[in-house]
DNA sequence: ATAAATCATGCAATATCGTGCAGAGTCAAG
DNA sequence: CTTGACTCTGCACGATATTGCATGATTTAT
């Protein structure tokens, strides 16, 4: 059996299964452990799936919806979120896409800086209630997943910006697939808002690292600031700070 | 069973469940109490969950600006909601104004209802997550003080729409003004919205009654329901009987 | 206060991992 | 045909991760 065809099994069977044991496919193939861990690493490079103890799993694992990704590692987000309102200065136009990562960032901003906060979020544009801030709210079709207006007459209403600075929210980074979120919609979205700002900053969680998600937002060298955990471990982190113009540790 | 699908398993069921006990899952993954609790243990060091003697409870959820609306809404403010609730059926196009009157009308709105919900209010979009509702957010200038959008931008986008129901909120009823509140934008807003809809619905507490803000919306044999307290001195509701279209109860 | 349940920790057994190395096969240039 | 570069594969070995058990401490319930 040729690699490349035992390499599209793999495939086949992770989105049948859900899952990869690295044992059973040896078995299964006939051939040694090492082979498929080759090839599970190999694969997991190339964003096909993610590699875990045992086996793997797919890359975008169909599990958290907002709630609970509400309940993950807040103090993560909030050293994260207050390293990202370092970079806004009084007076700025800053757009701040939805998340529960940059509901952080809204939370440290200080209330009394004068500023333009636009964002497509209602979750967002609620937590702003207590700031001095003005604050532009996109309008569009509610996309409900991530509680973003997307669509024709958001995009339209982003046209109208020119922001300084851009938070952008994504699922996921991978060191050559760059970052990516899982709505066709969203991406675009997020594209047109990066495109109109003169730089486009990320806050990022360890768990999205390594990941790809199906729709393409950007390539790392197109980010001007990744914000990362200080608590990364450096293996996984290594990969990044070749590409990215700079990193930022929270 | 991979150690990390297993975590995201006990992920989910917290999410589910609300809780966790150790020994149940040991029992259902049939592996020793340990392991559960290492489990539990890197969890919680992972912030995705509360470690409590026995197992484990989701991480509590903090969002205080909503949250403490919900803390204001009063009982009487929920009848209204529920009231109101029932004159929306299936299909239709209804559009909700700011407010914490009608946001417990979001709360009393059956989640599996096919309808398409409009709304200038970010509160109100955030409420409705949990919906299977098509939603409409209304962009523009965020009103800071009840949280809606105004400004060209959302008249623009309030043209587009064609409501059958609006749920207008208002400061102040007046048997010869009117409806009325506090700010020109928001008010130019509300009256261009009860133009473009086959009928408005306004749910009003007893405070609002006799009282005038500086701005017009509509006049009382406009709207074609309102809801009000049954609770509500005759005395002070008899006045607006006369005008009003259709009162209901609630 | 006492018993039962739950917990943290250390330890050992097992599983899994990464890496280096060597053999087998492939392919193209000489 | 031969040679050398290359890829794929299996094996060895030390490192790391996971798990269950034992032990003693701590917490909870009665």
């Amino acid at each position: 059996m040729l690699t490349s065809q035992r390499r599209a099994l793999i495939s086949a069977r992770l989105a049948n299964d859900g899952q990869i044991v690295a044992g059973e496919l040896a078995r299964e193939f006939d051939l040694s452990e090492d082979t498929i861990r080759r090839d599970l690493r190999d694969m997991a490079a190339a964003g096909l799936l993610k590699r875990v103890h045992g086996g793997a799993l797919p890359v975008t694992p169909p599990l958290p919806d907002l709630e609970s990704r509400q309940t993950m590692s807040t103090d993560v987000k909030k050293r994260l979120g207050r390293k990202a309102a370092e970079l806004v200065r009084a007076g700025q136009l800053i757009f701040i896409d939805g998340g529960t990562t940059n509901a952080e960032l809204v939370r440290a901003l200080p209330r009394d800086m004068a500023l333009t906060i636009a964002t497509h979020s209602p979750v967002i544009a609620a937590l702003l209630e207590k700031h001095r801030a003005e604050v532009i709210l996109i309008g569009g079709r509610l996309y409900k997943h991530s509680m973003v207006s997307t669509g024709a007459a958001a995009l339209a209403a982003i046209g109208m910006l020119r922001p300084d600075i851009f938070f952008l929210g994504a699922t996921a980074i991978h060191p050559t697939h760059g970052l990516s979120t899982g709505d066709y919609e969203e991406a675009a979205i997020k594209r047109a808002i990066a495109a109109r700002s003169a730089e486009t900053v990320t806050l990022l969680t360890e768990e999205k690292f390594g990941a790809v998600s199906p729709h393409h937002i950007a390539g790392i060298e197109e980010i001007a600031g990744l914000i990362i955990p200080a608590s990364m471990a450096p293996e996984t982190s290594a990969p990044y700070r070749q590409k990215a113009v700079r990193i930022i540790e929270a």
